[in-house]
DNA sequence: GATGAATGAGTCTTCATTCAT
DNA sequence: AATGAATGAAGACTCATTCAT
């Protein structure tokens, strides 16, 4: 623990905090298929420092996809707190998020893994905040009455760019899709949504395929 | 060409159409980095047979990337042909690209890649087809004035899913979210889009960076 | 038997002396492990007209060295037939051989082989041609007493560059140590050595080639 | 450094030292296209240890001709230091070169290899170290004018046999030519040639080893 | 008889993971 | 607790050899 002290004084961050930050940029630079001797270089330590902590490259996966949830349900509660209007609240989600995707902090989403009793937890949590977003944003009018929670977090996928983010006008590009989905998200709906809405249990059968990494 | 005609009534198609139809189908399921085993177990022949064909997987990744655009810019001029109407003829255009990536043909975007003189005289082929789509649903009224034929393009590559599609309900939440983007697009716009609009050039740069496969 | 008149007339050649001169130059220029593919392409025909004359590549092999000893054996005979003096003798014979060997016609050293019983009969043949032009070499004063015909094919497998032949002066420097080899082999003493003499430069020059590995 | 001292300790040489050895050994013994399993099997250890220090099979390469060029210069320099007379300087150093070889560790001539900073350094002082055996030759004219130090390393190159060098005899051939050459070298005049002569028989089994091809 | 396509074994190389220090 | 070295299992790619035409 004096170690611990001193590491965080010194660096400002715990292992674990400068471990997920590596992972979770080399992810989104570089794919999930990134060796991890490239993510213990980012981290600035040997691999086998990362292996302690996480026994496998698969639960460095998982631990980097928590803590995206985690900080999706921060955004959204975040959000809801400091924005009373719905509308404001859920853009403010929506730019909040996918500007952490560009600073490199939120590959959460996009490959299936197998379920896991703590990410379950956080699943939940963060299912609940993106819901108060969307009944929030509802009954402001600014959200169609049949797009979910669901919905919202499938659309902030869909944002989320599969071209790298290095070009500098890669970011714009990306708020101006983004605008575009709210425009077709809000209450006066030119046109009928077609197909079920999705809910969460849905989402768990598209992320929780049979594959796991790649 | 005997020998042609006898394989085509054989089995329908030629070794080249086996082999993109068998690499596009896997890029789709399980992203580029699928073993050159797997491409070839899908398409019913040894590694080797695919390796005269195209000497490097670059190479065929190249090839299927080409048809990819070939298939887009059919299906724009198609689109244009058959469907008068402007607003009808983007439906038309966006929904049989969509389709095309559920049925495992279209994994042309979301992976930069060497510029190929080959490629490029394809991609201009597909732009020119893009913008005519786009020109005309403008002329109708169905899309906002700042939006491009750069933009369509990438949103077409938003609206592919980042998930798998071989849930049931994956195709009608694509669906879902193509209305609801083709909401946002429609002319009367409710908020004005923010960013510089997309061109042909941009797109280049954000395709053709560094890095070829990773 | 018409093709075979016919395809003599047409290219001047059996399509057996095109696949051993083939194989012969491909075996000097790019070693034993040359691909078949490229034998064939040397050899104006597909691999399969080579594999049923040859039905393996050691079987090639074996023909193209057998072929080498019939040249060497051949070389021999017309040596002692043209040049009465024992001393010109020999010197004709080596330098007909180094220099076929500089036209690509003699790989016949320098890799075992597994013994044949085709191989054993010109094996003789060359045996005894050799030994003969020792004998007359020796007979005359131009050959130490203690060295056999054995002697003379290993010096000449020496004196064949391990180095490629492809520079220019290569071929000078060959004939420079068969004459200080020669020198040493007399009974009295020397003479002046023909060529320039290399420097560091052309050392790098012959090292430095396109070639890395094989 | 203490690891490094136990080890040496233990096994006697490096890590580096086992590899070249054994990289060395294996291309005198099966030729430059030895598989990298063979090498490793030859040191001791797993492919993988060796592609840490030697990224690609051509480093490994690069760093072998470097540790056999290291060789020779030493051995010229040692021959200068403890050989007064220019004759027997330039016999040394010569038979150490070929003892060398036949002891597997001098496998640095013979195939061609882009130019590397490193290896040119390397190579520099080898040709001053040559060039000065060369000159202490002449000075004591045991060396024909115009031989230069070049001549002498293509001479050891030829005398490098391209048969392996495992039979028990091919150590005695090697200084028996050796000897040839050295009279052809010397200002006035030869010696007897050292070792049994060679009769066909055993050039049968020096060719009829137990490898095809490679 | 001759060709081009196809195959399976083998080679170099990488990388997640473990072990000795 | 942390590191660097080591390993074994793939993966891309090549090539001698065979088969259908």
């Amino acid at each position: 623990m004096a170690t611990e002290e001193h590491q965080r004084r010194e660096r400002g961050v715990t292992a674990e905090e400068r471990i997920i930050g590596a992972a979770g940029s080399a992810f989104i630079d570089l794919g999930y298929d990134v060796s991890m001797a490239e993510i213990a270089r980012r981290a600035g330590m040997g691999m086998s420092a990362i292996y302690r902590l996480y026994p496998s490259k698969n639960d460095l996966v998982t631990a980097v996809r928590l803590a995206g949830m985690s900080f999706i349900a921060d955004r959204a509660r975040q959000a809801l707190e400091e924005e009373p209007d719905g509308a404001r609240a859920l853009e403010r989600f929506l730019f909040a998020c996918l500007g952490a995707r560009a600073g490199h902090m939120l590959p959460v989403l996009g490959r299936r893994q197998a379920p896991t009793p703590g990410l379950d937890a956080v699943r939940e949590e963060m299912h609940r905040a993106i819901d108060a977003v969307a009944e929030r944003a509802k009954a402001d009018g600014a959200l169609r009455p049949e797009v979910t929670g669901a919905d919202l977090l499938l659309l902030l996928d869909h944002l989320s760019p599969s071209l790298p983010l290095d070009h500098p006008q890669a970011l714009l590009l990306q708020r101006r899709y983004a605008r575009m989905v709210l425009d077709g998200l809000r209450t006066p709906a030119p046109a009928a949504l077609p197909g079920p809405a999705p809910d969460w249990n849905l989402m768990k059968a598209l992320w929780d395929g049979r594959r796991n990494q790649d």
